[in-house]
DNA sequence: TGTCCGTATACTGTATGCAATCGATTTGGC
DNA sequence: GCCAAATCGATTGCATACAGTATACGGACA
């Protein structure tokens, strides 16, 4: 209405220099040309951003003529957008109803967690045994970022950089269908675990440290218990937070 | 083009009945009224089944003019049943080029094993700490129905059973998140897996066996070591079938 | 004869239109 | 005054139409 497509604005700016190489075919050694970007994947990205913003509340339900409105596109890409939200867990499709932002109940969030668990447990052990000094080193880099965030007190940065150094260590260990699992999961994980990401940092970068250390060593045993510990330190304190709060 | 449509008129025929109930409450205690069957489910699961079929070749180029029409709908559907099969890794999407029917590589399924080692002994853990009297009863059932198609070398029977006992346990274990994921690599799993499926069934049905047992007597670390071993079996038996048939 | 360019075709991506369905409100009956 | 039934508005689901892009073919030029 207003604003329209000031959203999308961000995501189609990517493809507007596209097709600049193909003369130096020495430089884009990287992603062909750059392909069209599909429509409907900046509206997935602008719509999933507007539900982890809040923007977009838990329980709300979305209508398809508004947001293509709203992101200056015709009702068709939103359509294909909302329907791979839903199998990624972040709207409720209700047949002939429409769109509803999934709100998140606690038992799920405790389940997520868990399995977050054993995914990134796995992951750490296989990182350990893959790892070589250049992976260690990028590590190191993502590490420093983190506590650079902490020091700052940037909430921001400090999530993305937890989910940067997570996702690092995912691709470290080669397994490409993990490190994606990881990344669905991850993300609704840091959706609702967000609001309490504060009061854990200092002992998750230190954790973090740990795991490093334990992956430079290639210790694969020491670097997945140490990633347990440190998924399950988390799911505690989500634990406790609802204690808390409830009182 | 020649039985159009026919596919689709199996789970059509689900809701052919819809809105029966309403009046005598009292039976449709399952899922209330019975929603609309959206058609982009049908489409779904009708591409699948080709897919796993093999009557859609990996590689393939699929058209949706040509599903659309064989199918008897329009295209809309068939673009969003192909686009929820690329997230679910059946197809590979390609920009203005459009679907082809994922193929596998030998890597790519090793992870997927792996991955699926890790999720179900996690889920075996957790099914031996929550399972009923009546779960184990039920499993018993299902360990049943398998071990009388392995005496009928009912393949698709056997498939079919081993399927069913595995989301039973995934079941039981009480996570949600954790079924769900089980279900799709399971699922993918099996794609790949089926062609050798024949050899392993007899000890594959007696580590069955041994899991239930585990699960009776709710030692949690039992059934996820018995699992583990399971899952890894059959990842051995893939990589020798890998070595036997390169000769 | 080989390569390059222009055109043509086919398919995907996006937009729009129409019918069916759902929820809410209002009206009629008890 | 309360409950049930019918109507109305809003929204989804499906179908169709249009536009943009990639591949394939054919011809011209070196």
């Amino acid at each position: 209405m207003h604003t329209k497509s000031c959203i999308l604005s961000r995501m189609t700016s990517l493809p507007s220099g596209r097709r600049a190489g193909k003369s130096s075919l020495s430089a884009a050694a990287s992603r062909r040309v750059e392909r069209p970007a599909p429509l409907r994947q900046a509206v997935y990205d602008a719509l999933l951003e507007l539900i982890v913003n809040r923007t977009l509340a838990p329980g709300q339900h979305l209508v398809e003529a508004e947001l293509a409105e709203y992101l200056g596109v015709s009702r068709q890409p939103v359509r294909e957008a909302l329907q791979r939200l839903q199998t990624d867990g972040w709207v409720d499709l209700r047949p002939a109803q429409g769109a509803f932002v999934h709100t998140p109940t606690e038992e799920e969030a405790d389940q997520l967690l868990a399995v977050r668990s054993v995914l990134e447990t796995y992951s750490a052990k296989l990182a350990a045994e893959h790892a070589t000094p250049q992976d260690v080193k990028q590590l190191k880099k993502l590490q420093k970022a983190g506590e650079d965030a902490l020091a700052a007190a940037d909430v921001e940065r400090l999530v993305q950089a937890n989910a940067d150094l997570h996702a690092a260590v995912a691709a470290i260990g080669r397994n490409k269908v993990l490190a994606e699992m990881i990344g669905l999961v991850d993300r609704r994980v840091r959706w609702y675990y967000t609001p309490i990401a504060r009061p854990r940092s200092r002992d998750s970068w230190n954790e973090h440290a740990e795991l490093i250390a334990a992956i430079a060593d290639g210790d694969a045993e020491r670097a997945g218990e140490v990633m347990h510990h440190h998924a399950e330190q988390t799911r505690q304190t989500y634990h406790d937070r609802k204690t808390t709060e409830s009182n």
